[in-house]
DNA sequence: TGCATTTGCCTAACTCGATTAGGCAAATTA
DNA sequence: TAATTTGCCTAATCGAGTTAGGCAAATGCA
């Protein structure tokens, strides 16, 4: 803002406020140039730190998708069954809620290589985890960790989209009996053994 | 493409062609630029027949609701549990397939009053018809609503985001589980009493 | 401490998309 | 055929993205 010499521009800094630039305005409005205005510079300095404006969201978007992950790991750690299952769902959720750009930003397409390389993997890994406490075989299981995925991608995107806001009941109460009603699934799920010994 | 006179634009040719773009190169890029491109019209001329960019996004994404909800509904007549369930989803997730750039514009951000006006509201109705096969009652209707909701949505999303490519087992195959697990669900939702006479 | 080098941000310049205002000719109507 | 409407064009502006090259501050090294 104040015509100062340098600012320290990194691509690191660069890409964190981007992410908060996400979530104030958007992600597709997190542009190089707002983000050259929110730092006092021009646009064309930006294009030292980060090669154009794909890949500065992809760079936002790898953030979320570790952010994301961070936060559900941690609040997963040391629980199982139920209890893991609405602590991974409420962890991603709150965290949509809280980042709404971040969140846009972590379903970004990346392309095949950087989606590999990304946290993108620990994410499918941990809904699987979720899963080690009910008794669920291939390809079950695979179908169960699919289905796991989409009612919360889905969910958290329609709500975010304010897509529940016009009705009731809230959406905090559907969320909660979707969960009962998905942990319930996952302790029967068709065609897989009832493991009852 | 010829520079022959009068190409016969119209809104609605317009918004069609604009729909056909998204679908070949993608709903953020079906902008004024590359439809008039394609009519071999200079970009201004679009003008006096659609307001703006943003307007023409609307327009494409009103479309897309539209077919979307008469596909479905198509589908779903004549037809109750878990049959319709099915045939909800098939078309729901064939259109989206068929349609890529049709079924991200059906999930545009409309404010509120076009919302209102849209055929956003016929789908709400449609998977409340769905439910009238199962024996939920209020809230856990709602519910179960939303449920539907974000397994739709998220499940063809992630698939259209390329989610699913590269791993085993295809899509298809979670799909067609999914459909069973959530008939099962329904059957026995949580809470709602299951209607034994 | 002084100099050389790196590096960070700037200016300048170009392209392209969105948008508005106003013009001219084709289509329509009478 | 004359009058009017209407459709697409030209011209022009603004802002975003991007590249190339310059100058000064920061840094490294003697």
């Amino acid at each position: 803002m104040t015509g100062t010499g340098r600012v320290g521009l990194t691509t690191d800094r660069l890409v964190r406020a981007g992410a908060d630039l996400a979530d104030e305005i958007g992600f597709e409005q997190a542009t190089p140039a707002e983000l050259a205005r929110r730092f006092g510079v021009k646009t064309a300095s930006l294009y030292s730190h980060v090669r154009n404006a794909h890949d500065l969201k992809t760079r936002i978007a790898l953030l979320a998708l570790e952010e994301l992950a961070d936060q559900v790991s941690a609040a997963v750690a040391g629980r199982a069954g139920k209890d893991a299952l609405t602590a991974f769902a409420n962890a991603y959720r709150d965290y949509a809620l809280k980042h709404p750009g971040r969140f846009v930003a972590a379903r970004f397409r990346l392309d095949a290589e950087t989606a590999a390389a990304s946290a993108g993997v620990r994410h499918a890994q941990m809904t699987r985890a979720i899963l080690r406490g009910y008794d669920l075989a291939e390809p079950h299981q695979t179908h169960a960790v699919r289905l796991l995925g989409s009612v919360f991608s889905g969910f958290v995107g329609l709500e975010t989209a304010g897509g529940f806001d016009h009705s009731a009941p809230d959406a905090q109460a559907s969320w909660t009996e979707i969960l009962d009603a998905l942990d319930a699934l996952l302790r029967a799920w068709p065609g897989a053994p009832a493991s009852q010994p």
